[in-house]
DNA sequence: TTATAATTTGTAATCATTTCAACTCTATAA
DNA sequence: TTATAGAGTTGAAATGATTACAAATTATAA
């Protein structure tokens, strides 16, 4: 069980140094999160759920690591919510839709021919959102 | 001339009537400024533009006309950019390229297979938005 | 070990947006 | 006409996410 948690951070480690990032506990620890948190976390959610088992983390450090990874093309950078930043760990590209009366933000999996693009009218394509809002499935 | 644009307020004035909101002559200046202006401006934008036209202006103001247009679905509301929202006068349906350089929202016309659902995997849709960052083709 | 660089931390600053109470304007009733 | 009520506007203060910055801590190299 430990040796397995123990695995774990010792693989997050060599990705991290494989993207030319120096693997700190903090560093580690935001990327384990984000990894296993497919609900699109907010800095403060983020935060919240890992400043315990790092009883002198700052929120500053979460904001600096994720802009690093976004930098790093490790997450993507969700502008939905006009309230607040959301992460996604990048896998392979989707869809987004956010609920207006719960804030939810759901993965939707749709082929869609825009995402494909590298150029429209002449602009240089590097990020592609799809994102949709209304009245999430709970809420309806 | 004069009264050409005599005729015009009363034309917007008649809109918004039409849509049920009081035709006072900041919302009349907010309207007319919105439907000429297709740059996707900021509140302060607005506010910048017009307050020369209405000395006692309040940005106040502009955040509450363009909160009100919003629910009776005269702007779209953007949130592209994390900075700040951007103000789109509702025409049809059309995506979006914001620039990482300039900063610039560009419309993109094309006509894509997403823009139509009502539901996407059992959510119900209300608002779509397709936007596309990267470099624009004056910074490339 | 010691020096140097990188990272983290906490506080303060920034800035867009909202809240709120006072003020203004207009329409309508007495 | 005057009084009253409601809607809209205004400006100041509050809020809240994000960034800037300098000090403290930790890692790295000599
Ligand atoms: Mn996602
Ligand atoms: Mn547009
Ligand atoms: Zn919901
Ligand atoms: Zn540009």
């Amino acid at each position: 069980m430990i040796n397995k948690k123990k695995t774990l951070l010792n693989e997050i480690k060599e990705i991290l140094k494989s993207k030319g990032i120096k693997p700190s506990y903090q560093r580690i620890m935001v990327y384990n999160y984000i990894k296993n948190h497919i609900n699109h976390p907010s800095v403060d959610t983020i935060f919240k759920a890992i400043s315990g088992s790092i009883p002198t983390l700052s929120k500053t450090t979460i904001y600096n690591i994720l802009n690093l990874f976004a930098k790093k093309g490790i997450v993507d950078t969700l502008t939905i919510d006009k309230n607040e930043v959301r992460y996604d760990f990048i896998k392979k590209a989707h869809a987004h839709f956010m609920c207006k009366i719960c804030g939810e933000i759901y993965d939707i999996h749709l082929k869609s021919d825009v995402c494909l693009k590298d150029f429209v009218e002449g602009h240089k394509v590097e990020d592609t959102h799809v994102d949709f809002k209304g009245v999430c499935k709970e809420c309806l």
